[in-house]
DNA sequence: ATTAGCACTTAAGCTTGATGAGTGCTAATT
DNA sequence: AATTAGCACTCATCAAGCTTAAGTGCTAAT
């Protein structure tokens, strides 16, 4: 729960003046990472202001929460609160440069033939745009539905599982198999399958499967059997965390978190894979660009830290998250719209690659 | 230059008690990563040797290039030249303590069922185990041999196209195509490309392709030349380096590696995949545990570095390296039998899910 | 309402001196 | 001849004292 806007009193309305040195501090440490005092706001600032009204004005915002000293002397540094203004007045993001446009649009033009391997190379591109970590969810399987499923019989007792998702998603698995299956029996095994069961969830498909079981113990059928024993092995649910995570060397060596310990809670916090999904998850629920500043992230390891997310998906569904993860003091107005751009790109090139 | 024992040829034959003096040095430097002086070890080592003898020993240790001071006072540490002298005279590795045997035979065991989740577990392994960074190679695709092949029509234009070798290494990819062909068709055109090319090495097999295409031009059979026009496709040389590297915040948070400058060095050997690839090609050529310390690594920013590898393969062939890069000044005693004996394992593992 | 002026605070930079671990050399000891 | 004790010397590290520069809060003048 955040922005209480007209919080009893107009604690959070200042006049536009204040807005301007909340403003000029913010864009001097961001671009700085060092404390700004009165004195050098004074002259970076457009306004004729002498540093001590300025000081005043720092006071005020110091009550309200919205800078910090880091020390007695030494100028001020904005809270979490300051950038969460900040962002929430960012009413327009500023449009992102052709030059970054054209190197976002270039993605998957080298040999992603998959879906797989756009995500792949999205995560690749934030990093390095962004020289902070990305992120990048891959489309919940077990969400998506079927659009097709074979078996390949590869040696004596070994099959390969192969499923396509609608959204595109590619998997296969080996499943070893007691009984000596032909070829033309599983053919008939993933004919049946993919009758029965095209354009489910997977999820879906599971369930009913196992019902299966329960209800046709008996097995007059033949095909039958084999086909849900085969299918309950190949619809298991086995979901490795598909996360791709990239940079986060380029954000281990950013000057700006330099305390030894909070880069240790941020590398923890990059082992707790299924903690990040989660969170990315629940960014599915509204879409469009979201910022979580500073101590708005719930994983610890983050809380020095922004994460900026959105989410990509087809003309049906939100089916994934991508997401940067900076220093709380990231240039956002830059960012933002990278992250913005790349997800509506990524929409656009799995729209085309998905199947429904 | 004091008692050059014997001068001339002889400049590396050093008695036991000096040998056991630089191994002392080498010892408390590994343990302690702090510069050794001629006090410390006088007591640590067992011998009962003055500071004052130690401290002739070293000179003379150092006059040789097995030691150098950081600063005029301040103890002394060991070179490249040290570690690989103490490497080569470690004639036995130390044995691998049985829990971390067992560790190391788990790999696999958890859901791997592809060559490909056996290799990122490899490399998820290596990196705990050792808090350095991890290498690990996939088999070289194009020296594999073809062990199945088959095309599925996944919509109207494309073919997903799968591709199992013998070292039981399984790749898909999307090819698009204009003609409208039908599932039959697929698959006779993967039965006939079975038949001819199982066994062939995929680089073998890319070559006859192109020979083909040069040949049949007139295309009098209508299967022959959609044949080799999705056999172009589907081994066209898509060798996206198939390299997986772990735990590389590990080795930049390892204390010892502290100057700035040889970090980013180090972020950016890591950039240049395709050299990394190459070296671990190279070590293929002779199989069994390699070391290359510090200097000795061809790639500049590994240069502080020493890099342990060893192969894995199956009866036929070594079909890939696993390898880890840490500080020049690790535990060798520990890390190389690590090492070795995930190799063997991995080795093993592949072996049993190969299929020649 | 704004600003100038002033006393106060503090991090950072600098010098200084003491400490301690280490060195090389030489002379005494074994 | 090998080993050791002794000594003068080097140098990183640390703490103490000092200065500087940038900043702050407050009050009185504009």
């Amino acid at each position: 729960m955040r922005g209480g806007k007209k919080k009893g009193t107009s604690e959070d309305l200042f006049d536009q003046r204040t807005q301007q040195v909340l403003q000029g501090i913010i864009d001097n440490f961001i671009s700085t990472s060092e404390p700004v005092g009165s004195r050098t706001l004074s002259k970076t600032l457009g306004l004729s202001l002498s540093p001590a009204t300025i000081r005043n004005i720092m006071s005020d915002l110091s009550d309200q929460g919205y800078l910090t000293q880091v020390h007695t002397s030494g100028g001020r540094i904005p809270t979490d609160k300051a950038y969460r203004f900040f962002v929430d007045s960012l009413v327009v993001a500023d449009k992102l440069p052709e030059q970054l446009q054209k190197n976002i649009e270039e993605i998957s033009y080298q040999g992603a033939s998959a879906v797989q391997d756009l995500l792949i190379n999205t995560s690749h591109l934030l990093a390095g745009l962004t020289k902070f970590a990305s992120l990048v969810t891959a489309p919940k399987t077990s969400l998506s539905r079927l659009q097709h499923i074979e078996f390949i019989k590869i040696s004596g007792d070994r099959i390969l599982v192969i499923l396509v998702t609608k959204s595109g998603l590619i998997k296969n698995r080996v499943v070893e198999c007691q009984d000596q299956l032909s070829q033309e029996f599983l053919n008939s095994v993933s004919g049946f399958l993919n009758e029965k069961f095209k354009d489910h969830s997977l999820l879906e498909i599971r369930k009913q499967i196992l019902d299966s079981m329960v209800e046709d113990k008996d097995r007059y059928n033949e095909l039958l059997a084999q086909a849900i024993r085969l299918g309950k092995k190949a619809f298991e649910l086995d979901q490795p965390v598909e996360l791709f995570i990239e940079g986060q060397t380029n954000l281990l060596m950013n000057q700006r978190l330099h305390e030894e310990e909070s880069k240790n809670s941020l590398i923890s916090a990059f082992e707790q894979k299924s903690a990040i999904m989660e969170i990315l998850d629940q960014t599915m629920e509204n879409q469009g660009t979201r910022i979580f500043i500073g101590l708005e992230n719930e994983l610890s390891g983050l809380q020095e830290c922004s994460l900026i997310t959105a989410c990509y998906g087809n003309k049906h569904n939100m089916l994934g998250t991508i997401g940067v993860i900076g220093p709380t003091s990231m240039d956002y107005r830059r960012i933002i719209p990278v992250v913005d751009y790349t997800a509506k790109i990524v929409s656009l090139r799995i729209t085309s690659q998905s199947y429904d």
